[in-house]
DNA sequence: GATGAATGAGTCTTCATTCAT
DNA sequence: AATGAATGAAGACTCATTCAT
């Protein structure tokens, strides 16, 4: 199951208004951009837009589409390395983290306007994405429940509930912050996998 | 310091308005709910509204004001508790927790409107305030670290922007969730304190 | 023809009100003022206006209508004098800026708001005692004309006309000015009967 | 220094707007003007008055600059001729009286509308403008003074006031007066210069 | 491919007025 | 006499979209 465009008439003009429109909806969220914004942007008149668009919502289609087959991609291939659940947890928050990083917009409008893109028909596979993301991260919290590398106390669904909005979190911060993108993984999976208390072997 | 307002002619139909504003604004966003909804819910006309209020914005800074002052109340008498950097943690996560469940409408106007509430000079108190939140994260983790029982190895800041915004996050649950209050608290006292790896120990 | 009014239901309340209304319309004019405004100025809520007014326009009516009483019974004194023209002209100069100065919202209200209440039914009244200062001075204009007193090539309807609207301005100036109601009134009748060249006689 | 605008995107379309609210502004005033009212008279839809401007105030700025630019024009020419005080007034009004003629529609917003464009900082220029007429005509007048050509007791602070609104009112008659516009200015400049009082030597 | 003009439904807001209490 | 709540019509402005050129 991927998630599939319909006509893709692949010109540099249509690329360089997807860009665009990505960084506006990423800066101001997409319902509060108007088309008018990303014409100016792209240096053409609003009505220009609907030579290469059928709506503004298949701009934000374009853009959520191409950002959760990427996603979709990783976490798969994480489950397919066949890893314990430790390392393919690992593995998912390693690669998607990169992936998050070359698709801010998408992310952006998945957390500003989820009231609209949740609740539309149009985008019903972002619903079925985030069902996958669920179900991924619930099987390896329980694998490794049964195996014993995980707290036996742990709700895996509680968990991932828990751990899911910090998934994107890391990816948002690009310019105002002043770590790497692996300084901000570790930490993540550090605290992840051991939490913030000092280790009591050290202190005895 | 705290957020004040200007008049408040006490009456019950402001009250109404202002919780069903709130709850409209929980569901669909600041931004896309309409003066005629707010009042349709209310069973007025839209601009009957404006009886009550000068403006959209002035209920919206009603809903975030009251919000603010109450959770920054709990983080103050976190701290002037006394306890060691651990309580004072404990007890914030416990305490909002509790605030958060009362205002879910101003939390989800936070979370996805902050595009505009953030930029906007109205609602300065609103950066001023996070700023606050994370002084408070950020001196206990320090002091948590210095007297040995954090991790060492912890980066403050960073830990503190990974946390923040599951600090508000299992507030927005409420109906879609089979967990209680209190359930969420403690795996997130657990997830944040000991991580999800079983203890060593018992494998020794 | 005296312009009348209804009823007259005497209060200190009422009087106090159209006092207020007066100010207020004299510094914004009359549509741009508010019945919020008349009633905040008044000390109560706009909907209790309507205990002492069938409506705004009632208040406006009142004060043009007491107004225009005054100045039409300067101009019927002054014709009554039976003095000569340019005595008649003078009084009505002298008199008139007396009762505008006690009149400046009524005039205030004439100069900016004319276009509602010129073309407005309820205001006929205006228009025809407007009528009637224009005969005065076209008849007093005549007959100065036709006795050799007033310069023997000056058309007496296209005079009244250049005249017309300077002959409110005086009362326009109150706070701004420094001078007293008697230098613009000397200083309007000098430039009236004599214009600003320096005469010949002297130059000889 | 010269009032000067922003973009004009010559349209024909555009010129065609601004001229039907120009009719409209000086028939009802521009505050009782609606946009729909001019959108009207356009023959387009309201909303589409906004691909042509930016909001209903600067369609009023374009008309009001435009004028004002012209009759600051004339003022300068009439100066900069420098011929003797007399010469240099009756220029002035024989050339802005044909300039009034042309913006009939700035000259009635600017006395139906003042209180509004007076205060509103956007129209800042209109005072700029209003105090150079001032000072032009008082600097005139105290020259022709102290030439002898001035009667030696005139104010001329005091006579500009009373001058001032009559400078703008021969513009305001066109259709309801049977006079044309040179008899209208001859007359005018009669009564500024002789006054009304028929010459003494022709009496003796 | 792009322009420029226009649409039409909708947004927040204002305000004179009404009326039960 | 006054309040406080509400009305309803209107006002300026926005914006995604359409379409002839």
């Amino acid at each position: 199951m991927t998630v599939t465009r319909k006509s893709k008439p692949d010109s540099a003009r249509r690329d360089d208004v997807v860009r665009l429109a990505g960084q506006l909806f990423a800066q101001k969220g997409y319902r509060a951009t108007t088309v008018r914004e990303i014409a100016d942007a792209a240096g053409i008149l609003s009505g220009s837009l609907y030579h290469h668009f059928d709506s503004k919502e298949s701009i934000g289609d374009e853009i959520l589409t191409s950002f959760l087959n990427e996603i979709l991609a990783d976490y798969r291939a994480a489950v397919a390395s066949g890893g314990d659940p430790r390392s393919v947890l690992e593995q998912i928050v390693r690669t998607t983290s990169t992936t998050l990083a070359r698709h801010r917009a998408a992310l952006s409008m998945l957390q500003n306007d989820w009231s609209y893109f949740g609740s539309h028909p149009r985008f019903g596979y972002l619903r079925k994405a985030l069902r996958e993301f669920e179900q991924t991260w619930i099987s390896q919290l329980e694998r490794g429940v049964a195996e014993g590398v995980f707290r036996a106390d742990l709700d895996p669904r509680l968990t991932y509930r828990l751990l899911r909005d910090v998934l994107w979190i890391p990816a948002a911060w690009h310019r105002s912050s002043s770590y790497t993108t692996a300084q901000v993984v570790d930490a993540f999976l550090a605290l992840l996998f051991d939490g913030i208390t000092a280790p009591r072997s050290l202190s005895r």
